[in-house]
RNA sequence: GUGCCCGUAGCUCAGCUGGAUAGAGUGUUUGGCUACGAACCAAAAGGUCGGGGGUUCGAAUCCCUCCGGGCACGCCA
């Protein structure tokens, strides 16, 4: 990475200067060098600010910068400093660098070692399998999934993992509630409870029911048939599980009663009021908690517990958990559960995401609380996965989300998605145009292609295209330095996403790298009759395409070449 | 009351390991298609970075405090 690259050589130069007396001994000389674009062009394409050093070095900072400038030899890049800002400028054989490592190494070139092969866990979704996902579902699954293919491109071991709710109330409730609606179909005269499933989806189950109940209880079929549903829909939204996790499994193979003894011998459960306590106190948690409740049942964290041992015993370094910020409250018991068990819990990273709010008719809705709940699939259906995808992925986890339904659905053309999608399909329409026939408007004649797709691939292999800064426009020639400096960019851009779990951060890149894009076309002809030329403009278009597509499939969003 | 998240342009949000003139999209106004996709580009206008204090050569960024909005504080899952 370029900027790695500047700080090195300008850590190299402190020393030196040192050396000679130059510059004042600093203590605070493994200081983080922050090397970034400068605001203003004109001072240079890199800048690296030394004004951290200036106190402990007891010198201003431009003479600082002065006198660390002295000991760099300026080669593919010139210098120049302003205050204590030393400006590097990149002359054009580091931009042609840049285009032939990423021809070279294409959808591998941004590729950095970040994870060091560590196993990671990431359980994301894990709904209950009671009835179709809402929208904020759908945030999860995009989140999880666009994280788990940025941390296994960035050299982590991915598995991706749904704990299915199955084991629970809910489900004797879902049970009962298709048992209903499967009468009322048979004509019988009755209504729902009041605390069952209201929605009309479990009539549709009910339909299947009864054309085959494959010999199942309400119970089983409703659970196996919403989670069929599920499971269609997320692979139809691009977010595939390596596991479907089931909680009932864990008491089926007395993995319950073995953490709960694990607990037991470790001295942190006792018995109070009837029922049985966890003693999480002990730990970060501010207060003990139940397992098992006066009426003989568990909660649902004794099995979670039981669930983390499963994880951890199957010899994850890591567990990544996407949470609805509104189950912040529950990380510290289970952090206290991983310790109690005799595990690490700093293994155990959890994600808040904060919720998403439903916006219809003008006014909000919480989640799930009303009757006609506009499901993901009817979002999907609306707008698509990828507009729906780049939606959920471009804030923050940490922002709120006011999903206004009607908006999304009259400005599904305004998604930033199609901005992006639009950059990368012109970008092969480019490429289409340069090796297909072409007609002559003058006389109406057929005309050969410019290039053939043989001679585009020999240039490819080893491309020069250092000339064509020659006999550019100003703008032209600028365009395609901020280009190519922006591809660059992504590689560190994706280190940084993979480090901070910040997906969001591809989908702001992607925006600002269709813009140069679309900026680079605006000011530059790529297509000529002189082939030269046009290769290896064609480099820098295939270029993109390729840092372009590599961006969008990582987090999901399909790289059409035309639209 | 306690804990967590948020408060930046009319609206939706970046920037928050402290650094140059606080950015982008959208909206408004204006200019740009006889050549590769105008679903595009360019320009203008738009700011007490919620208020106040502190640390610092320097604060949207760190600390304290207050205000406003959201979420959570179960023998629910």
């Amino acid at each position: 990475m370029l900027k790695n690259y500047f700080i090195e050589i300008t850590k190299n130069a402190i020393l030196k200067a040192i050396e000679n007396k130059e510059l004042n001994e600093c203590e605070k000389l493994e200081v983080e060098l922050v090397c970034d674009a400068p605001k203003n062009k004109d001072f240079g394409d890199f800048a690296i600010n030394v004004s951290a050093l200036a106190r402990s070095a007891k010198m201003a900072p431009p003479m600082i910068a002065n006198a660390i400038v002295k000991h760099i030899e300026e080669a593919d890049f010139s210098i120049n400093v302003v205050a204590g800002f030393i400006n590097f400028k990149l002359e054009n054989a580091f931009l042609n660098n840049v285009i032939k490592d990423i021809l070279n190494k294409k959808d591998d070139y941004l590729k950095t070692n970040v994870g060091k092969g560590e196993k990671v866990n990431i359980e994301y979704v894990s709904a209950n399998p009671t009835g179709p996902f809402h929208i904020g579902h759908g945030r999860w699954a995009a989140l999880g999934s666009a994280l788990a293919n940025i941390m296994n491109y960035c050299g982590y071991e991915v598995f991706q993992e749904f704990y299915i709710n199955d084991a629970g109330n809910q489900i004797n409730k879902l049970g009962k509630s298709l048992e209903v609606r499967v009468k009322q179909l048979q004509g019988e005269d009755i209504e729902l409870e009041e605390d069952m499933y209201p929605g009309e989806y479990l009539i549709d189950c009910a339909k299947r029911y009864l054309e085959d109940n494959k010999g199942l209880s309400y119970a089983d079929f409703a659970k196996q048939d919403m989670l069929r549903l599920q499971k269609e829909l997320l692979e139809n939204f691009g977010t595939h599980f390596d596991l479907f996790f089931s909680e009932l499994s864990l008491y089926e193979n007395n993995e319950v009663e073995k953490s709960m003894e694990t607990l037991q011998k470790a001295g942190k459960i006792y018995e109070k009021d009837g029922a049985v306590w966890f003693k999480s106190s002990d730990y970060e948690d501010d207060q003990d908690r139940v397992l098992v409740k006066t009426d003989g049942k568990n909660t649902y964290l004794t099995a979670d517990i039981a669930y983390h041992k499963n994880k951890l015993d199957r010899g994850f370094d890591r567990l990544i958990n996407i949470w609805g910020a509104d189950h912040h409250g529950y990380i510290p018991r289970m952090k206290a559960a991983i310790d109690a068990l005799g595990y690490d819990s700093s293994k155990l990273e959890v994600l808040l995401g904060q919720l998403v709010n439903l916006i219809q008719d003008g006014e909000q809705q919480r989640m799930g609380k009303r009757k006609k709940m506009v499901t993901l699939d009817d979002l999907i259906q609306e707008v698509g996965v990828d507009a729906t995808r780049f939606w959920m992925l471009m804030r923050s986890s940490d922002t709120t989300i006011d999903f206004d339904v009607d908006l999304a659905k009259s400005q599904s053309d305004k998604n930033p998605v199609f901005y992006v999608q639009y950059a990368h399909a012109r970008a092969c329409s480019i490429m289409r145009k340069a090796i297909e026939k072409r007609i002559d408007i003058d006389n109406k004649t057929e005309l050969e292609p410019i290039l053939t797709q043989s001679e585009i691939d020999e240039f490819i292999k080893n491309p020069d295209i250092s000339s064509i800064f020659e006999n550019l426009s100003d703008e032209s020639l600028s365009a395609i330095k901020a280009l190519i400096l922006k591809l660059e960019e992504g590689k560190g851009l994706l280190a940084n996403a993979v480090k901070y779990r910040a997906p969001y951060m591809l989908c702001k890149y992607l925006t600002e790298l269709a813009n140069s894009f679309h900026h680079f076309y605006n000011y530059t002809r790529v297509l000529s009759d002189d082939k030269q030329d046009c290769l290896k403009k064609l480099a820098i278009v295939n270029s993109f395409r390729i840092i372009m597509r590599t961006m969008m499939n990582l987090i999901g969003v399909n790289p059409v070449e035309k639209m």
